[in-house]
DNA sequence: AGTCTACATGTAGGCTGTCTATATGTAGAT
DNA sequence: ATCTACATATAGACAGCCTACATGTAGACT
């Protein structure tokens, strides 16, 4: 997977794997492989800065947890992130739209 | 459309576009807004730069023509520029189908 | 003559998000 | 001791898309 692709999706990437419940950064990263089929492998230096990023403009909170001696931040969805999370799943739907009637423009033009 | 989420498939566009007939960057570039149902307004700052990056790796060549007394520089896709277009094709499906499976996992998940 | 719009190409520099590489530390298995 | 898995974090590199600007022709309108 380009690198370059996922630019302007992560954020609907992460909101979405915290929309059922929260979890922390290590967890997201599993999350994400798990649910692409293995295709996803996103590293820790995208993620965890990233999740600070949505923090701080207010889609997630965070909050510090030990379990088994391992110290865990633990993100979850807030009201503006769920909020969010909509418009994201829409710009989705929009984009591949677009994107795609471009792409296959030449399949249909056949004369 | 967020100028972020075009990162990476751009090239897959422009290529895409002259696929059936060589082009100038300006027809492009209204290729680009007809085919989108003009939901693609590319600026010129993005177009023309990326135009003479393809050109360099190989996937475009081009040839300067005088219209109307205007100068065009006309660009076609090369062998290996049209092997590309097949690629970015079969990536553009495996991206829509990762990034989808995990934004629509919740949808799917309903116990 | 001057102004406006459409046509047409191009570059410099900014922005920003993803990545690589590195650092730090616990826990449990060998 | 060493290895792997778990867990978080940052610095700096990289790259591509964007804004803003520069340049020029053609034709319409005033």
């Amino acid at each position: 997977m380009n690198p370059d692709a996922l630019r302007g999706h992560m954020d609907a990437l992460l909101l979405s794997v915290l929309e059922r419940e929260p979890l922390h950064g290590y967890a997201i990263i599993e999350a994400l492989q798990e649910r692409s089929g293995g295709a996803l492998s996103v590293p820790t230096g995208t993620v965890y800065p990233a999740l600070r990023r949505l923090e701080r403009i207010g889609y997630l909170s965070s909050e510090w947890a030990t379990v088994g001696g391992r110290r865990r931040r633990t993100y979850r969805l807030t009201d503006a992130g769920r909020r969010q999370l909509e418009g994201e799943r829409s710009a989705w739907r929009e984009f591949t739209t677009v994107i795609g009637s471009v792409l296959r423009a030449e399949a249909r033009a056949s004369g």
